[in-house]
RNA sequence: GCGGAUGUAGCUCAGUUGGUAGAGCACCUGGUUGUGGCCCAGGUGGCCGUGGGUUCAAGCCCCAUCAUUCGCCCCA
């Protein structure tokens, strides 16, 4: 028989990996709700038109990323790709508008998108997400990026830069998108790579933040977006970066950050690292007020950031460790295996965390599982033992051991 | 969807111009050590990713395929 192997690009999270995620599951819940934001939990396949409506039909995601594919019944369904759309579907279907005036929700889960796996992104990865709806004030953009700062320096990556730009709105945006062609046109070219010659008449924005050196240098004196954008989408970002200012939260103005998700405008950031390979990114977010009508809903202001769980993983690296055990209790004859049990019970029981061996090895070799689990004490229980009813007990940390009682065994952890 | 690299023991990898496999770590047993950590001895464990081909002979050469990985695209 040959064994089955996972699907490309979707991972087994073995401890300590899966501890890494739990650590960062567990402050993502501090902290967010410590700005007032509980948890929406929302579903993982829903109907493939909320992400077309609401990403955009011409994304990149939308026309080549997806798992769709048809339910029993014919009906075109979806994995989630990322968790925004599932959240304001829920918001509108819930008709939550009418019961607050400010909703706030984080959610966090498995996302599935169709790419040729690599460092730092998987077919399926996972995010932490954060919505904020029902504000249009630029403060609200500032609490929101102060708040994504402090969960990452919560779970002890501040090492990272935070880029912010604005994107403008509907209304000032289509006058830039000309600016921006017209000076692109204006280019030799036959200089600009293949693909920016591509997303010049796809996506003019896109060709901004090439990464290929020639288009960058050639394009270093583009219209900048902010120099064009609305007096209102002007004063708005200006007033984010005042807060930005006086709160001391360090951060870069970067004209070139464009946003691959059609709902985004005002305010867009990204939190990248120069420590993960090519894939950098580990959150972004950005302004949405347009998407929660666009989804049937009223007309509510949001905004709202992703955290690439895989990409923060990456810098935490194994720092993080499973809490330590209290015990490891070393069967020493297979007689006394019975009542080893029901004192790692007992021991439970009084609050205690351990395991203990299912077989009679060698005691050197229990000895080192002992140590491997880096349990604090070594219980041992062997034919001895079980004669006049007691435990050995070897304190790991300075070698000391004792025979107690069973009865007292869990006095002396 | 496009490019590069790599697939030999649980892990990290050797394997010489083609002659049907090795090390270290880990694991198990024993010795020594005050009953674990150091040291010593022994042991378990490999269809050399898979399928073809060339050859008297393939881990090694050729083709295909699958997988992993890094990058592009895209994105968190």
């Amino acid at each position: 028989m040959s064994a089955i192997q996972s699907i490309k690009g979707f991972a087994d999270l073995f401890s300590p990996q899966s501890d890494v995620y739990s650590f960062m599951e567990d402050a993502a819940r501090r902290v967010f709700s410590s700005y007032g934001y509980s948890e929406l939990r929302v579903p993982v396949l829903e109907h493939t038109e909320l992400f077309a409506r609401s990403i955009g039909a011409e994304t990149d995601v939308v026309q080549k990323e997806m798992y769709t594919f048809p339910d029993r019944k014919g009906r075109s369904l979806t994995l989630r790709p990322e968790a925004t759309a599932g959240m304001m579907r829920a918001y509108v279907e819930s008709s939550r508008h009418n019961q607050e005036a400010l909703s706030k929700f984080f959610c966090h889960g498995p996302m599935f998108r169709y790419e040729r796996p690599q460092k730092g992104r998987m077919r399926q990865f996972h995010q932490i997400d954060c919505e904020c709806l029902g504000a249009h004030e630029p403060q609200a953009d500032a609490e929101v990026l102060l708040m994504l700062m402090r969960f990452l320096t919560e779970i002890g990556l501040s090492e990272l830069t935070l880029e912010v730009n604005t994107l403008g709105c509907r209304a000032c945006r289509p006058a830039y998108h000309d600016l921006l062609r017209d000076f692109l046109n204006s280019l030799d070219k036959s200089r600009l790579c293949e693909d920016c010659r591509r997303r010049l008449e796809t996506n003019p924005l896109r060709v901004l933040d090439c990464k290929v050196p020639d288009c960058k240098a050639l394009t270093a004196n583009a219209p900048r977006i902010g120099d064009h954008v609305c007096p209102d989408c002007r004063a708005h970002f200006d007033t984010v970066l005042g807060i930005l200012n006086a709160a001391a939260l360090p951060h870069v103005i970067n004209p070139r950050l464009v946003r691959g998700l059609d709902y985004y405008m005002r305010t867009t950031f990204e939190v990248v690292s120069g420590s993960i390979g090519a894939q950098s990114s580990v959150a972004g977010g950005g302004r949405y007020d347009g998407l929660v009508s666009q989804l049937g809903g009223p007309d509510i202001p949001g905004i709202g950031f992703a955290c690439g769980m895989e990409r923060l993983a990456l810098m935490l690296g194994e720092k993080i460790q499973p809490s330590q055990p209290d015990f490891y209790l070393a069967v020493l004859d297979q007689a006394a295996l019975d009542k080893a049990l029901l004192l790692a019970e007992d021991l439970r029981q009084a609050g205690k965390r351990g395991e203990l061996s299912f077989a009679a090895k060698s005691l050197k070799s229990q000895m080192r599982q002992a140590s491997r689990n880096q349990a604090r004490f070594c219980l041992m229980l062997g034919a001895d033992e079980l004669a006049g009813n007691t435990v050995m007990i070897k304190n790991l940390t300075s070698g000391e051991q004792t025979s107690v009682p069973v009865a007292e065994a869990k006095n002396y952890l």
